[in-house]
DNA sequence: TATGAATGAGAATTCATTCAT
DNA sequence: TATGAATGAATTCTCATTCAT
């Protein structure tokens, strides 16, 4: 076998035109992340273009294809940094230390704030109903995520009940996807029901009516008289 | 060099008949819609193939181009014939004609059988709301199609305030956005909710329990004591 | 379902810029066909580029993709192709109407002259090999194309035995094989062999010796005395 | 937004390990080497990838561009090792010390048996063809390491023809590349040929005949009555 | 000697749309 | 009204190679 001496390539000559881009890691792979995130949220992962979230994100194409094995991949770590953004900051609403009523209000609360602050939530979720979820059920973390948040909520049921303010056998399940239904599409569907009924449904005396009806709607089922 | 016969590229599906089709001009257009409507809400707006449409119709790709500019017109066709079939149906419950508690059970119930024998609906509409509603909002039909709808629920919630049963104060588009959410979210989303919190959504009884469960939040908070 | 009136696009300002290509199916997948037996051969499967066939065809690349599903159905038509060629001209000598000793001569003649002309035929099959014959492998009519030229030789042997002329008990696909090979390493090798040897092997008179070389080594193990 | 771990585009294969391998110059040399010529046996020269030696060796790919110039000059070390390695074990046939008839057999039976163990030899040789033996060409050892070849193959016939067994005005180098032709051919193109031919060449009756066949082929000729 | 991060230039393939009949 | 042939502009992904440490 013949052993060749090491040979060098030759030297660069010509200056680069672009700033090269530093070398962390950790950064470039939270850009991308960042990027794709609105990339897949203003144009579903049909319509989302790699060569625009490298442009979002300011990375060599060929990068996302370092970290990220495909374009499904990405969708599926945003899909999965999304559902941890959302569980985590409804773990500090500290459901569990307050009322009963208090903590269905806060819940009610902090889902409609949280859609209107990420709208990109409801239409990545949108996405990923429409492939029938496919890329969420490979994913081995995200059912954990949410035993908690089920938890939790059985728990507020629970002591509602024992203090006799709730009426009795609510699912939790069954009511938490209604709260999160009620506002999800109000605001995700607000551009074909204000095209439809012809109103304003984004404006802030319209955002203020609509939380109290949610509300009015979810306690006025709860509590009893 | 010998002739091959040509090695038509396989179009993923069944190849086209070879004797042209009937000169049926109703029919073709009628064909390309249905064909649209299904691949639309297969695969979204930017996911949806021409190509794939022409064969789902059995017509050539040609044809459609014809009769609709193209694929952006074809989906608002598609849109506003979704939008004639569930309103043509609403209209058929009366609901003016019964008792108010029994027109919110029939527009509950209602709605939720739409969506479930209907589910292209709810994609398509997520697609258009992808879209910031693009297409819908150059609809002259749309808008006039809806006010029906918004008066007979103001009848039935005024009949219903009348006779002392339901509260007041209670908005129509409000009540009407929310009783479309209770069932459209757990529908469309049913493939991430039963993939996070690990459940079977749609099983006959998980069904009954939804629609009682809507049923109950909606006239809980409606119905005066 | 609306019907709209059918809508035409925008007349067409611009000028094209090339000829449009003649509207011939016929001779367009011929021209692409043609191109890719020159690029396989030059390049091998891995090396042929789809834009330099497009070229060489002087077709639009979307053209290719139009008649051959991908580049391996391509390559696969071409093998076929190049297949069809040297089973039909072999056809042609008439090996069954001519002595036995000079079908042989014919036949080692042939393959020679054949190779020399089609240089692009040895490195087709080297591509194929490569790649464990699996294209070849899903050809339904490759195998029944060399049936008979088993059974052409088969009779040459067999009348070259019963006039006494041929030693007995030679299977005709080895010694096929043995033909074939003794022009297809001198010549598909040439370039290497021609390197370690030090040796033009192309020449006039290289040439002249190596037919001469392989009927005497064929005829001199075939004949009896 | 959380910090996700690094997701890796998988490489094809086994991830490397996590602890940077020994410095041992010779080793990651010959590690690399062998690794080449596995993936170039395998795919070619044009399909062979960078990523995959590197993985196959098990050192970092850019350990190979230290060694190595460039993708083409590793395939002409791994051509010249190659090349030495056949000849190396030739030599040790001792063709000159045994008698002539003898030696031929033995020449062919080791050709057919070394590349039946070394079909990397037969694809790397078929790549270094399709381009022209563009590599080799710049070789300065490669032409040396065959004169030898010639002069034994040279003796051999002299003393056969001496003994007057063997034919008179043989030239080696033809000789050699028909002994050489008659396997290569037979084992390069096995897998078109078994194909075509509908019939395995590689089971072990198989091989037993081709080489029986062989032999007869060219002692046939050789050796005069 | 060794390595993780980064990149520009392609590569095959796709797609809506138009041409010519 | 209907169709087969043709195309330009993307689009995802790949690859050899280089940078910085």
């Amino acid at each position: 076998m013949s052993t060749p001496s090491p040979k060098r390539a030759k030297p660069r000559v010509a200056p680069k035109a672009a700033e090269p881009r530093a070398r962390d890691a950790d950064r470039s792979q939270k850009d991308i992340l960042r990027a794709a995130l609105a990339e897949f949220a203003e144009h579903g992962l049909g319509g989302a273009r790699m060569d625009r979230i490298a442009e979002r994100a300011a990375v060599n194409k060929r990068l996302i294809y370092y970290y990220f094995e495909n374009k499904e991949s990405l969708f599926l770590a945003v899909l999965e940094g999304a559902y941890e953004n959302i569980r985590g900051e409804e773990t500090q609403l500290n459901l569990t230390q307050v009322e009963p009523t208090e903590a269905i209000r806060r819940l009610i609360s902090f889902t409609w704030n949280y859609y209107l602050a990420h709208p990109e939530f409801l239409t990545l979720l949108n996405s990923e109903n429409l492939h029938r979820a496919r890329h969420l059920k490979t994913s081995a973390k995200v059912r954990s995520m949410h035993s908690p948040l089920v938890a939790t909520l059985a728990d507020v049921l629970a002591r509602g009940h024992r203090t006799g303010e709730f009426r009795a056998g609510v699912d939790p399940v069954q009511l938490y996807i209604s709260i999160a239904g009620l506002s999800y599409f109000y605001l995700g569907n607000s551009h074909t029901l204000s095209t439809i009924f012809d109103r304003d449904l984004l404006g802030a005396k319209a955002k203020v009516e609509r939380l109290s009806h949610m509300t009015a709607l979810v306690l006025g089922y709860l509590v009893q008289d």
